[in-house]
DNA sequence: CAATACCGTGAGAGCGCTCTCACGCCCTCA
DNA sequence: TGAGGGCGTGAGAGCGCTCTCACGGTATTG
């Protein structure tokens, strides 16, 4: 292994420049008061040794460290292959390139590792905090406006934290866009598969399909519940066709329910759309694979990403941000409805 | 927002224990050097001021930051639900838990950002570099171990760099497993859809097919080439039905590729795994929900993740790690064969 | 009992950088 | 011609921490 070759520091390029500290830090920092000849001069030495500053030094005393820390909090191997998330990071680091800053990824799943967070924070090591997902009666959010530290939530919290910056995409809007398209097919029996009432995504979207049945002036349908997996959405499929034998749609609140809804309607003999058409939420990789193919909301994840990204650089450079943004979902259409 | 309260410093918290700087360094860091009193008076007035060290000081001095970058080389937002990808992220940033050490996350697309990565590095933000898949023809590897920089990658390189730590999924075994499992089944005219000749996985799964053939005493197999996607494996299922209308199975080198197949298959009629049964790779998430659901083999992406971090950190720690891991797959056995 | 060892502690020198301040220079203006 | 005002530059004081070194005190040894 090569042995690591001490590194030049400023007082290496400023000796090899002739010139002072403060005129490479000058150089470096691109500030106006260089003559341009030092500053070729100095670009020119800093090329030859292949300097690089020491983000430590500098960040000690700028107080800054030109990082942020996307905080996850999903907690294990099961969800490993949650799209959702993978996609909030992927989207996240894209927001970040070019802009200088660093993105550092940290799993608090528990609450020991919640109280290590703060101290995390405030040890200095990164500027602002994106938090993925917003869980109930979550304290964390809170904790950290209370500290100072800049803060971005995804998704909107259960009950208003005063000071709390949040990036939403429109699950009523959502919700409502998917019962809307089954009203149009001529559904009459518009049947829903909820999420965990606990989870706002969730209660949005039921408050979604609620008012577009209200809007259409048809009766509210029938509703059961699920927890975001495949296989409680075939039990609430199995329970709705228990209730409701003669439904003709159902509006699942995501995709992998709706997965769950299709093969309960197979084996229950129902042709879909024919017999009861489907509409999930989310636009999950699976949604186009699925026979039928599923017909979705698709929610707008990177942008999502993007926006808290910014937001929260915003928030870092000291400058007031608005309140909450809820961004549009759109609606996918495929076979299933 | 609530002011940035000054945040106590080693001295702060010095002189409100009426010790010197050193002694609260000292049990901040575990030194035995320290009486029991003077450990506990620190300790409480720690806790009392919610002190915190200050990472950018301690890592100026130590040389170390505790934290270690993951790069990405998956360039755009069409590869957003890339499991494999977000498996690597996941599991990584697990196997980093209780260690102390934070994990940054490097988008490095192109050769420009792959220039920055290396200055990155040097600039000191970082202790080590995981290098999350090998793209062929990648020069990052060697500047990184040139640079002296603690590297380990995911994924054999094409051709043999010498001082490289990597971890592989044993691709030649996988790929051998299943087409033994197509063996085992009675089949004889075994075809494959094999992947891109420039990644390595590709070819050592092809290897693999190709051992387990002549195992078998059978004769070499179509080989239809895609590029890891539904599409190219759609159209290489084609491929190999209009030049050996009799194959009676299909190892195909990942489970999009698979997927595609399917359909191909379905078009034209056969039936899986009656008349063409069909073997994946990677048990993707789809897998479980195809029709009919996928065999496929599953890469130990969590034990990889692991074992890539405990290598970076060995090397980091200044010992010596051993040559290359290669790690078992597993046949994962559903319906299409 | 003197010599030696060790142990807990404090003083202080940096780590590599930024930034304020002061200084000399040239240019402008009355 | 002298006062004033930039403008480019250098000196030097830290940022908050670790770590070496020296020192007094107690325990151990011949």
């Amino acid at each position: 292994m090569t042995e690591h070759r001490q590194q030049p520091t400023l007082d290496t390029v400023a000796a090899a420049a002739g010139v002072s500290r403060a005129t490479v830090s000058r150089v470096i920092n691109g500030s106006p008061r260089v003559s341009p000849e030092a500053k070729d001069l100095v670009d020119r030495i800093i090329a030859e040794l292949g300097y690089v500053p020491n983000r430590a030094a500098r960040s000690l005393v700028k107080r800054r460290t030109d990082s942020i820390a996307l905080v996850l909090r999903e907690p294990d191997a099961t969800v490993l292959a949650d799209p959702y998330l993978a996609s909030i990071i992927i989207a996240t680091s894209q927001a970040l390139t070019g802009t200088g800053v660093q993105l550092v990824l940290v799993n608090a799943q528990n609450d020991a590792e919640h109280e290590r967070l703060a101290d995390y924070v405030r040890s200095g090591h990164v500027d602002g905090v994106l938090l993925a997902s917003m869980h109930a009666d979550d304290p964390l959010p809170q904790v950290l406006i209370r500290a100072g530290v800049p803060t971005v939530v995804g998704g909107r919290p259960d009950r208003p934290i005063s000071g709390l910056v949040y990036v939403d995409s429109d699950n009523v809007g959502g919700g409502q866009l998917a019962t809307e398209r089954l009203v149009a097919a001529g559904r009459t029996r518009i049947a829903t598969i909820a999420g965990p009432p606990d989870m706002t995504a969730a209660t949005d979207r039921l408050t979604g399909y609620h008012r577009a049945l209200a809007r259409a002036g048809q009766a509210a349908g029938q509703v059961a519940y699920g927890r975001f997996t495949r296989t409680s959405g075939e039990q609430a499929m199995a329970e709705l066709l228990d209730r409701a034998a003669d439904l003709d749609a159902v509006f699942a609140a995501n995709d992998m329910m709706a997965v769950g809804a299709l093969r309960t309607l197979r084996a229950a003999g129902r042709r879909v759309p024919d017999d009861v058409a489907v509409v999930g939420y989310d636009d999950i990789e699976l949604a186009q694979h699925t026979e039928p193919a599923l017909t979705t909301i698709r929610q707008p994840i990177v942008e999502q990403a993007r926006t808290m990204t910014e937001l929260l650089l915003i928030q870092i450079g000291g400058h007031p941000t608005g309140g909450p943004v809820v961004l549009p979902t759109e609606l996918v259409e495929r076979d299933s409805a």
